[in-house]
Parts: structure tokens; C-alpha cells; sequence
DNA sequence: GGCGGATATGTATAATTATCCAGTCCGAAG
DNA sequence: CTTCGGACTGGATAATTATACATATCCGCC
């Protein structure tokens, strides 16, 4: 039986965002399976599932997220989407941004910043994990904090 | 304040295996920050840390585990480590071994399982996430079972 | 058949984490 | 100066997750 409920937790996870090992044991009724809470925190201990990308879902580790739902697409709800997920720390030094991701992922945000085109922001460094982005002046700084803070948050 | 202290948090979990937000409040103390379990739930959720990779210490999210440390070291050590570290899940059929890791990682736990030269394994053959493990016969798949069994939980 | 050990699971409960509800502390606006 | 709003936080508590303990089953073996 293990095996079987173990399985369709994955297929579940991998479906659609479950928050809570409760929830979990719903889906999992309705697809047959019945299973208490206790049973299902051994799994997904077994299965080293992982929880909270900020959002509480369970997931399996390593893999590049955006599974969940929806994105809500459009021109610059790239950027939303890139500073919500690889944002990690912003500071301000007048009219200067300093942005750190996790390794690596500094590019990446840097470019959908990039895109985005803010008309207050004149450019952007990037290296492997901090972004320098470059505003007119501290006051063009600071709205630029509080979008992307707000995006960070969202 | 909020920002040094994520800062440590960050820090702390990067060096040590720390598993509850109680635990880390203790050790942020020692560090000169006071602060709640609370305030440190939401600290974690910002941080977008994550829990539980079977062990329950929090960590950043897409850092490859193991520590970066060696890799396939003493003989048959670098199989038990690597069956810890990648077998998801192994079904018997016969004298057949099917072995499931997370996808791109059969190839590691297959060369691993190589190097390990156990007696009753004649051969293995993998894919992305698949390795197909046959054994001289169902009795030897089954002590092969058990001793993956063994390793995985270890 | 009956025994010993390992596995799987439920129940009850302990441990851990998230959140509701203020209270404090700025900074901006009037 | 006073007010308003928002960020940050602690205390208390709700929600969620892990575990101690007790069974029930299955397997291999005498």
C-alpha cells in the first residue's frame, strides 16, 4: 500500500500546491487512499519532500519552481514573477540598489529587470549573486525599493 | 535590526544543521540578537528557507546537498553514501532490482552501485531516474533489497 | 503451528510553526 | 504639533507536524 499512496503523493505535489499534510490526506482519500495525518508525515519524511518556498506547498527538493498554479504572464509581470522568486535581499546607498539572489541566479533577475525597462532605473550590473541597479537619484531609488519590495512580498 | 538579523539567520544555517526555530533563536542570542519564535517564523518565510530534507534543518533553497564536500570516496562507503543520498525508491521483481532516484541522478547512484562490486549483482543499466539492477536470482535480489534498504535509511 | 523480528499504521499527544491582536516606533502629511 | 499610516515585534494561541506507544501483518525458520 506504501508504495502506491507514496506515489500519487508525488503525482499530487507535483500537480497542485498542497499546503498542509491534512490537505494532503483529502486528496489522497479521494483518490482512494486512506491514511491519517501521522501516516502521511512519515511519508513525505521518507519521500524528502520539502515545504515552504515561502508559500508552504510541499515540493521535492531540486527542482526549479513555478510549479504551483498559474504565472500570471504579461510584459512586466515578468519582473514581478523574477523578484518574487530570486529576490533575496535589496539595500539602497542613495541612488544606488544593491540586490542579492541566491548563486547564480543574479543574471537572470538582472535581465527581466532589464526588461522591464523601468524608466527609473538607468541600468544594471550583474555578477553571480548581487545585482548593482543604477537609479537617477535617491528619491527614483527609493520608489524602486518600495516596487520591488512590494513585488517581493506579493 | 531585521536586516543583520536575517543575515545571521542566513549565516547560521549555512554552517550549521539547525532544525527548530526555537534552536535558532538560542544560537541568534548567543549572536547578541534577541528576538521571538515568532518574529523568526517570519523571517524564515521571507528568507524562503526551507525545511526538511529529511533531516528537518532548514536550509536555502537549490543547494545541491552533500555539503560539497568529497564524492564516491572509500570503496563501499561512496554506495551507501550515494544510496542515501539518491535512492527514492526500489521495487523487486524476481531478480530484478528497479531502482527510482530524483531525475538526472540515476547515473551517480548507478556507477556508485558499480564501484561497490557487490557479489550477488550481476550488472546495472540506467537512465535519467530509473536503474534496473539484476542480481543472480530472486534470493540475492532480496538480501541486495535489504542492504539498499539498509543504506537508504542509515 | 508457533516464535522472533521487521515493517506499517493508527491513536494520542508532544513539539514545532504560523498567525491574530495589539503596542511601539518612526516618517510623512496636514 | 498632531495625526495617519506602515513596518516591526512580542505574547498568546491556533494550526500543523512529529513521535511515543501499541497493534496487526508478513516472512523466514525451527
Amino acid at each position: 500500500m506504501k508504495r502506491y499512496r507514496q506515489s500519487a503523493i508525488l503525482d499530487l505535489v507535483a500537480q497542485e500546491s498542497v499546503c498542509s499534510q491534512d490537505e494532503l490526506r483529502q486528496r489522497l482519500r479521494a483518490r482512494g487512499f486512506h491514511a491519517t495525518q501521522a501516516t502521511i508525515s512519515r511519508d513525505v519524511k521518507e519521500l524528502r519532500l520539502v515545504k515552504r518556498a515561502a508559500d508552504g506547498a510541499y515540493q521535492k527538493p531540486g527542482v526549479p519552481p513555478g510549479g504551483g498554479a498559474d504565472e500570471g504572464g504579461g510584459a512586466d509581470g515578468g519582473v514581478r514573477r523574477a523578484v518574487g522568486e530570486y529576490l533575496r535581499r535589496l539595500d539602497q546607498v542613495q541612488q544606488l540598489l544593491v540586490l542579492r539572489t541566491d548563486s547564480g541566479q543574479a543574471q537572470s533577475l538582472a535581465i527581466a529587470i532589464d526588461r522591464a525597462d523601468l524608466p527609473e532605473v538607468v541600468g544594471t550590473v550583474a555578477g553571480d549573486d548581487t545585482i548593482l541597479v543604477i537609479t537617477r537619484h535617491a528619491r527614483a531609488g527609493r520608489e524602486v525599493t518600495r516596487m520591488l519590495e512590494g513585488w517581493a512580498r506579493g
